[in-house]
RNA sequence: UCCUGAGUAGCUCAGCUGGUUAGAGCAUCUGACUGUUAAUCAGAGGGUCGGGGGUUCAAGUCCCUCCUCAGGAGCCA
């Protein structure tokens, strides 16, 4: 891959933290101190006792460790107080570092002393199982424990995987506005709010368009941001407030558009991979279906798909008077749902992009395909085991007359679009570009069974709080 | 917006065709134990059965209504 470290910038960062802050010893790095007295700082997670002995296992944010007390190697005080611990109290032990095949994580502390800082009573999530609608009502709390750790360290590494990707290759970060004065794509999907004397804002529902003007400007860029639907989805791969990044190009056709997405998501597996084993790990996660991600990805078009679905006798599910009712042969020119996406993605395992969808059921920018006026040149990857779609993207129409002529037939106001109708005018080139929502990546690799599980604080329609 | 399902102890749940004082496991508290891994063993406390209304000698159980939550569809990343 491209991407290459800065040496002076990392040098110069570690000298801050050295410097400036407090240097606490964590769990994670305690393979360096074997045999050496140190200070633990964090919460009890669980402890358990034994007569003249308790274990203590203490989290600090980066690790958990267990910490031996024995009633012969502690004042009689100190003995007590590590009685009276309960779950998610805070503490801070000091003790020797002791390599211990028999404690979680290879390490543990023979505590010397200990120091509370809090005793905490009835701490609601206890080592037992709970329901789903009782932890995410303990959100805030819920991230303490290890799976919801591990995901927001896979969060995390997905994030940071993008960004380096991104500045590695020659992108620069253009971020788009979250205001925005009028609904872009659609109508009804968006937030409302009231902005000073110009009347109604809205939440964005994507940065592309300002990513378009962005890219004529600095060439090859990305936003990475914040995004907002108000659709009343109620589904476990819907948020109404995610995360997207949206690189856009200018010069990138179509083929372009679907390498670059294609490296992006190798990378971002990759990544993970090489840096999250243990998160992997305590999420039980089956790495195999993971390392297979590796280009060449599958590419299909949409075409070639509704042809798949008649021979293998794939109907559309279609709502007629509340009533479900199948459709044979698959009519060319519908979208894909969900059983659609389901049973084409079933025969890979790995991403799959389709290409060339109808022009009807696609975005007013998109462009149209030169070749064959029906279908635009977009494109969808979906992911394997049941991922879903991550990446929408599109080569964007460049041409003035034909962009007017879409925005019109799409019933959008031309004075709204106007300074977008300018890049088309001033030194219009081909260009295009992607979004991938960043939740539903983490979700695919870190195998959560819900979005929400994935963001820290997840906001759906049926909840704002915590 | 539509379809389906669920609300009983702090948590996860059982409670049959209505029938004495509503049950279990875990958590909590007390006690025992020098190697526990969701420790174990003994004991104790803990309930407006989601709210309201109705049927009945009698309602957690049947009926109506409202509320809350979950899953799925559509839409999408």
């Amino acid at each position: 891959m491209f991407f290459f470290v800065n040496n002076y910038f990392i040098f110069e960062l570690k000298i801050y933290m050295e410097s400036r802050y407090k240097k606490y010893q964590t769990i994670e790095r305690l393979n360096e101190v074997e045999g050496k007295e140190v200070t633990l700082r964090g919460w009890v997670y669980n402890i358990r006792s034994k007569g003249k002995l308790h274990f203590i296992i203490l989290r600090d944010g980066t690790g958990i460790c267990q910490c031996v007390v024995f009633s012969g190697n502690v004042l009689p005080e100190i003995f007590e107080s590590a009685k009276s611990l309960t779950q998610e109290s805070s503490i801070i032990v000091t003790g020797m570092v002791k390599k211990e095949e028999r404690a979680p994580g290879g390490y543990e502390i023979d505590v010397k002393d200990i120091e509370i800082i809090q005793i905490t009573n009835d701490y609601p999530i206890t080592p037992k199982e709970h329901g789903d609608a009782f932890l995410i009502e303990h959100r805030h709390l819920w991230l303490r424990s290890s799976k919801q750790h591990a995901i927001m360290r896979i969060r995390a590494a997905v994030i940071k995987a993008i960004r380096d990707f991104f500045d590695g290759n020659g992108f620069k970060l253009m971020d788009s506005p979250l205001l925005t004065p009028n609904a872009c794509e659609g109508t009804s999907t968006l937030f409302e709010t009231n902005y000073f004397d110009f009347g109604k804002a809205y939440l964005s529902q994507s940065g592309q368009l300002y990513a378009e003007a962005s890219a004529f400007a600095l060439g090859r860029v990305y936003t990475f941001g914040p995004t907002f639907r108000a659709e009343r989805s109620k589904t476990r791969k819907h948020l109404t407030e995610f995360w997207m990044v949206e690189p856009e190009m200018a010069f990138f056709d179509l083929n372009d558009d679907m390498e670059l997405a294609e490296d992006l998501v190798e990378y971002i597996v990759q990544f993970v991979l090489k840096t999250c084993q243990q998160e992997l790990k305590t999420l039980e996660r089956d790495t195999a279906p993971l390392e297979k991600v590796k280009r060449p990805f599958y590419r299909m078009s949409y075409t070639e798909a509704v042809d798949w679905l008649i021979a293998n006798k794939v109907p559309l599910k279609k709502y007629v008077d509340g009533k479900e009712v199948d459709i044979h042969p698959f009519p060319w020119g519908e979208d894909f749902g969900t059983v659609q996406e389901e049973a084409i993605m079933e025969q890979f395992d790995k991403p799959c992009i389709i290409h060339r969808y109808p022009t009807d059921v696609k975005a007013f920018y998109m462009k149209r395909d030169p070749e064959n006026s029906k279908v635009v040149l977009a494109m969808d990857m979906l992911g394997p085991e049941r991922a879903g779609e991550i990446i929408g993207g599109s080569q964007r129409e460049d041409d003035y007359d034909l962009l007017l002529e879409r925005i019109k037939q799409h019933d959008l106001s031309v004075d709204d679009f106007q300074w977008y109708l300018d890049l088309r005018k001033y030194g219009s080139v081909p260009h295009s570009g992607f979004g991938l929502g960043v939740e539903r990546v983490v979700k695919w690799i870190s195998g959560a069974k819900h979005i929400r599980e994935v963001i820290p604080f997840p906001r759906m329609i049926y909840r704002i709080t915590p």
